[in-house]
DNA sequence: GTCTATACTAAGATAGAC
DNA sequence: GTCTATCTTAGTATAGAC
């Protein structure tokens, strides 16, 4: 917790592989499911090097969503950033990257949307806010597009809420092994966004 | 799991107060974050009492998920035989149907949505089986409508998908205390969905 | 059908040598 | 920085008396 910024990602090899052990067994156990006996086993090391790299199971926990968290944010600012100003742009860009962040990175995206709740009371409450404001900023960008005339939709804030709950199940199902591109499945989330939005142009202008 | 249908409810007071008990525990601290003793101490009872009337804590979960499913389809097939047989309310009374069970038994419809791995590998599978063959129901009724000319969704396996999906999430924030009511929950869900399927004339023919 | 007591296992975490 | 060994707690589950 009280890491710099630098140090956000694991040094050393071991280290490395100790994350990604705990990442698969967070996603497929859950947090209390999965057992630090086990990652260890997984990673490949004992357990005493587990414990030398991380303080303990919650930190762990932690460290993987809030650099998930942290890269997600990100990721979205970015989009935004070099979208193109208008108000379906910026809706279309941010559903895009938004919906393709929880395909490529399904399996820290799956913890994230399972296992926040074990975190500590502290991180969690950190963490929450953090989903609020993701949330607040694509119920924004709705009701921007709705003060233009661009959306009709009559409920600004259920849309947002279901835009973003449909985004976050592709975690659930995404597979990258499968045939299905990721670039197909976001364009259609775009599309059924701009319809729940009551896109007046869906084809964008 | 060769109890017989008589047996689906609990007989006993204590019977039903450590199912309660459960569900609350199983809802609020996953089925590995709670603990038997707990359960029981919530309950009001010895350990052993619980054990009198369950198995093991896996019965419990399962218990409860499989009465909570029987549950769900049996108020969506009665909401489908008393709707109108048109595709489009048809449509509209399973998905409100199905929002409502989702904000009426929110905490066990949580335990549902999260839980579910937790059950082991032969009542996964037919939890499972359940699931799917909803997803389905829900298809077929997106594609009936498609085919009648009601729908216009150039992607009804999406858009059914999402449905689900966004009923299967109202159990996660619906507060059955909280001043909105379940109707006006139910209702802008059955508005959404139906701009999801681009029905035709959303107000029913 | 309920109690007390306890068996047994696995969990998270640490100590201290090297 | 890594190892072996171990501490402590908590978990699920059972035995056997009443």
């Amino acid at each position: 917790m009280e890491q710099n910024e630098r140090s956000l990602e694991p040094r050393t090899v071991a280290a490395t592989s100790v994350r990604q052990a705990a990442l698969a067994a967070f996603a497929r156990d859950g947090y209390d499911g999965a057992s630090v006996r086990k990652i260890a086993g997984a990673a490949g090391v004992s357990i005493s090097v587990l414990y030398h790299h991380y303080g303990n199971k919650q930190d762990l926990l932690y460290t993987i969503l809030r650099d998930t968290t942290r890269d997600l944010v990100h990721a979205l600012e970015r989009a935004l950033s070099d979208a193109e100003p208008t108000p379906t742009d910026r809706f279309r860009a941010a559903v895009r990257s938004f919906a393709d962040f929880y395909a490529s990175r399904s399996l820290e995206c799956r913890a994230l949307n399972t296992e926040m709740r074990c975190l500590t009371t502290e991180n969690f409450e950190h963490h929450l806010s953090e989903r609020r404001s993701l949330q607040h900023l694509f119920d924004e960008l709705i009701e921007e597009g709705c003060r233009s005339g661009d959306f009709a939709t009559a409920d600004p804030h259920l849309a947002g809420r279901l835009i973003v709950v449909m985004c976050r199940d592709i975690a659930t199902w995404y597979d990258p092994k499968k045939p299905q591109s990721r670039e197909e499945v976001t364009e259609n989330y775009v599309r059924m966004a701009l319809r729940m939005v009551e896109a007046k142009s869906p084809t964008g202008r």
